[in-house]
DNA sequence: CCTACCGATCGGTAGG
DNA sequence: CCTACCGATCGGTAGG
């Protein structure tokens, strides 16, 4: 009972420190801001965690961590370019969707982590990142995509993903399973029309 | 002469100070930081400056009105949809590219501003989303576009121009044209790609 | 452009 | 979870 309340309590920091990290970004939030969220004193935030820091480290490394996972096990199902770039992209998206806060976060405020974190983190983007770039070469080489930069598409497609925590309404006409189709189809067809070689995979 | 040298130094500060900004974020860069790389003590700086928060509406609003600006003059050509689209996202790709870091202090760092400008600023990024969303509404109108929700498809695009700052290089293979015309044509043939009514137009 | 300094606020600790 | 408090740092000013 003592420890059930005391994860709870751990969890609504967590919480109303993600939405505060959100809106007024890691730096320019206090714990005294964060506190009189809670309704408690700053000082009583470190019964429950021991640093600001901390909670940063947490939401940035579970949501890497989810984004890492789902790709690689969707890498590893051996399916064409085009239905692994699919699924990437939709799974990517059901996590951003399932907490836009916490991927806010993740996105804009990961350069306040210290070493080692900052290195750590960095090296799990780029590894991310580089997978969407071989899945696009591979697309390329076996003429389902069109010839084009790969670094470059990979980057459009990514930042374009990235950006849904701006200006998505999880109250809005599109659910995340829709909008991950949606965006999915726009940013594939992109990378398809014109194709000239389409039909040696026909 | 003297004025000459005043306005220089400003510049210089209001230079290294975006590049602060992109890689600390505002909130975490202080006047101490900034005087450190002009050579000079933190006390000085404000011979040439109001505010730290001026440097910042600084930065905002001229990237503001750039973008604003462009998108008007393109807007009132009253070309095809397409053609609009694609000049608009040239466009922002151009002033992007121009100055990769006041773009990304632009884009990451104005929820810093204070009111009134925060207020303005926000009006102008909906006027500027807003003008988006109708260069959509009209290509899915005329059938230019395929049928898709007019919102979502003007926030993907503006998300995937907004995160080009994040990995642009400008001494890398792409030049800023054709990264503008690479990223025009993977956008827009995701817009037009299975469209049936595309026959109405030719 | 500098020295000297201001009040405010920061993340965090001690001790209960 | 609180009171009381710490040293560090913040943006900015006065006066030269």
């Amino acid at each position: 009972m003592l420890l059930k309340d005391k994860i709870s309590r751990k969890q609504e920091i967590e919480q109303k420190a993600t939405k505060l990290f959100k809106e007024k970004g890691y730096a320019a939030s206090s714990m005294r801001d964060l506190a009189s969220m809670l309704g408690i004193e700053a000082a009583s935030i470190y019964s429950h965690i021991k640093s600001k820091e901390e909670i940063l480290q947490k939401i940035c490394f579970t949501l890497a961590n989810q984004f890492l996972n789902n790709l690689n096990n969707i890498y590893h199902k051996k399916l064409s370019a085009e239905e692994t770039l699919r699924n990437a992209i939709i799974a990517h998206v059901k996590v951003i969707t399932e907490d836009v806060s916490a991927s806010a976060v993740f996105w804009n405020e990961y350069k306040h982590l210290s070493e080692p974190y900052i290195t750590d983190f960095l090296k799990m983007k780029n590894e991310y990142e580089n997978c969407f770039i071989e899945i696009i070469k591979k697309g390329v080489r076996r003429g389902e995509f069109r010839k084009i930069e790969e670094k470059f598409a990979a980057m459009t497609i990514l930042s374009s993903l990235n950006g849904i925590h701006q200006w998505y309404n999880p109250k809005g006409r599109l659910t995340p399973g829709e909008l991950g189709d949606q965006i999915a189809v726009m940013l594939i067809d992109g990378l398809k029309a014109g194709n000239k070689n389409s039909k040696l995979k026909t």
